[in-house]
DNA sequence: ATAAAAGTGTAACAACTGTTACACTTTAAA
DNA sequence: TTTAAAGTGTAACAGTTGTTACACTTTTAT
């Protein structure tokens, strides 16, 4: 296995190691490689353990009970997969996820994320604040999907990808991703994204999509 | 202020207190009363404290972008209120708060809870255990939004309420309420709640639901 | 008890999104 | 490099929801 870069990664990095591969020895986890696009792991499988991401990158989405997609997120390395669900009265995971590229996954038991929180109070710190982080992004989710129109939905994404002196952005979905994570039908959304640039509020370029006029952009919220 | 159960708390349950009265004295923390139907936590105020509800009950709403409300969740004391929010990066409210009937709040310091937990591995324990069933209270209203008919969403709704061999319940929402809840317009739920009645789906009288055909209910979540 | 407020039922129409289909372009794999 | 697969643009039409309006009923407050 490589070296995993454990600074990097929200809840370990307070753990002040010296050498990686002794903590991992002390640690009791298993590892796990998996090739790319590969459902690796299942909506409602038991979440009995802390999955680690230490290489690559996975997508989640969600299936909904009328059976279409929902995406969720695309998370990188290093973090850990849906920490919030090991602790639980329904330790089930949420979502389906699935390898966008060739992964590595530690497997951590309970007890041993139990033990090091007790020992560690940094550790705890940063277990709680990413739990939090998470919950303040599920939020936001539920905000974006409370739009009711899609350029509504585009306007939220859009404001939120760039900042003040930054007008551009490259984009990391592809239409039917975006669609999914919008919870709508793709070519209803390639309606709307045409609609906006034929009106010259964006312009896109490939996976580079730019904000033109600001003002007629936040329009849209309303 | 009158006597808090803190036996029926999720959260402080474990603090084993032989008088409550000397636990709240140790506890620094202040003691707040509202009346009925006020307003009292804005969405965006800094969350510098755990704000537990001990007396009462509260409603919590999303304002979204365009204005609309988007109603979360119901909260009965005693439990917190967005214990979550209390170690995110980012510590404000996400939603408004407002009472539904005279209410006791106790804002226990960050700090405080800091302490405990450090004390106390059973209420650490608890305490992740709450914000990870919030947690799944938050993918699951992630999954009700993102079913795209109303009456979807009433299928999946009143699925949840009704046990297996009891399929009458009491709806604690009136239709404005609800039509919040599921981020669609009121009449536009009346509507799809009279087409459902009409078809023998399921009746309602005044506050209580019943389902009549529980096939047909299942089928309109296709 | 009575008035005011809140909640509900319903209708017509506008607006928006979903569905399906297909041509075309770009990307990835053999 | 060639071929297959994936991604994109677009159109017509059906279906669902939002908006607005108003009458009616129920609840709440005085």
């Amino acid at each position: 296995m490589e070296n995993v870069d454990l600074s990097a990664c929200p809840i370990c990095s307070s753990l002040n190691i010296e050498d990686n591969e002794d903590f991992l020895q002390d640690l009791k986890c298993s590892i796990k490689t998996y090739p790319k696009n590969e459902l690796i792991i299942h909506q409602g499988d038991v979440c009995d353990a802390l999955y680690m991401l230490t290489q690559g990158s996975v997508k989640t989405e969600m299936i909904t009970e009328n059976g279409s997609l929902l995406g969720i997120e695309i998370i990188k390395a290093p973090r850990p997969l849906a920490p919030a669900f090991l602790f639980s009265d329904n330790n089930h995971f949420p979502v389906d996820v699935t390898t966008l590229e060739d992964v590595e996954i530690m497997r951590i038991p309970k007890d041993e994320i139990m033990r090091l929180m007790m020992t560690n109070p940094d550790f705890m710190k940063q277990f709680l604040k990413h739990n939090s982080n998470r919950t303040q992004f599920l939020t936001n989710r539920l905000q974006l999907l409370s739009i009711k129109t899609i350029k509504g939905k585009l306007a939220h994404f859009l404001l939120e990808q760039i900042t003040a002196d930054e007008k551009s952005f490259t984009m990391n979905r592809n239409q039917t991703e975006l669609a999914d994570f919008f919870g709508v039908a793709r070519p209803s959304l390639a309606r709307s994204l045409s609609e906006m640039v034929q009106q010259g509020i964006i312009s896109i370029n490939k996976k580079e999509y730019t904000i033109l006029d600001m003002k007629r952009l936040r329009e849209q919220l309303v």
